[in-house]
DNA sequence: TATTGTTATACTCTATAACTATA
DNA sequence: TATAGTTATAGAGTATAACAATA
């Protein structure tokens, strides 16, 4: 079984007592995430926006279910939003040759430009404000965000 | 200095890779934050009023100012918020004595019921999704949350 | 008939600009 | 004149309900 570090005894963490930090933390941190995708003023997107485009990019051609799915909103949603992209010219739009109720989507060559800027700013900016923090804060920081993705991100539901 | 288990070799976490962990992990988090919080139907709150109503409860008399630096929006955003909880029942206004343009914001005993069966209900099914983790994975999320704890929310901005 | 997606409608969240009241 | 707050307006994000088109 996994030894632990003999130095100092460590206080079990509940899975209430995380909740409770997850709940009053989470919040504070987006402020950061959003707050770093803004910076870069006249070439923005909303947190949303990033999700949306980022997931298209990366599938080959995804349906707006998929989007919606991944994105964790409805239908209308993930319709209204995409066609936001589109109108902004950052994805495109085809119909399924094999099931025409299906539109694929895909992000334009614009779309990807955008997308690259807007990550490389805000991961640009985020790192700036922990490279205050030390070596071992940092490995904690990861650590915390992989059990985090595990949970939440991996596994979705139950 | 912190001595590390022997273990295995560990691969140092750059800012940038936690930047880049923070924004594909913290918006899925965020979700499921907010699910829990739906959960209860009929008995919700939307997470920036739960922020809101959180602050204000756990300050003595806040200012609508005071809330809007807070959960980080502009007063006119604050404003109808506020006022939004204060048709809910939530929240009450007195005019400060000392100053009168300032408004002192409390909690009513409805808003503070409300407020804490929601922040129980949510954190229960999120403690019941973290219920799965090992206790290593759990206080790895800790100890995570520990540093965002003290990176944006102890100190927001450099 | 079931599924994919859109349209209609309504609310919250959010900002900027303009205003009111008080200091 | 400066500050605290509100009102007006506009747009994004969100949901439910109703609809269209296709399987």
């Amino acid at each position: 079984m996994p030894q632990r570090a003999a130095s100092a005894p460590r206080p079990a963490a509940s899975p209430e007592d995380c909740a409770t930090a997850l709940l009053d933390t989470l919040p504070h941190a987006m402020d950061a995430l959003r707050a770093s995708m803004r910076e870069h003023v006249g070439e923005e997107l909303s947190v949303p926006q990033f999700r949306c485009l980022a997931f298209i990019a990366r599938e080959r051609a995804p349906t707006v279910g998929a989007v919606a799915a991944f994105i964790g909103v409805t239908m209308p949603t993930a319709s209204t939003m995409i066609d936001r992209l589109v109108r902004a010219g950052a994805v495109s739009t085809a119909v399924d040759p094999a099931d025409r109720r299906r539109s694929l989507l895909q992000v334009t060559e614009t779309g990807r430009a955008r997308l690259r800027r807007i990550r490389q700013g805000a991961r640009q900016s985020l790192a700036q404000e922990l490279a205050r923090l030390g070596a071992d804060d940092l490995l904690a920081l990861q650590r915390g965000l992989d059990v985090l993705r595990s949970t939440f991100v991996d596994a979705p539901d139950t």
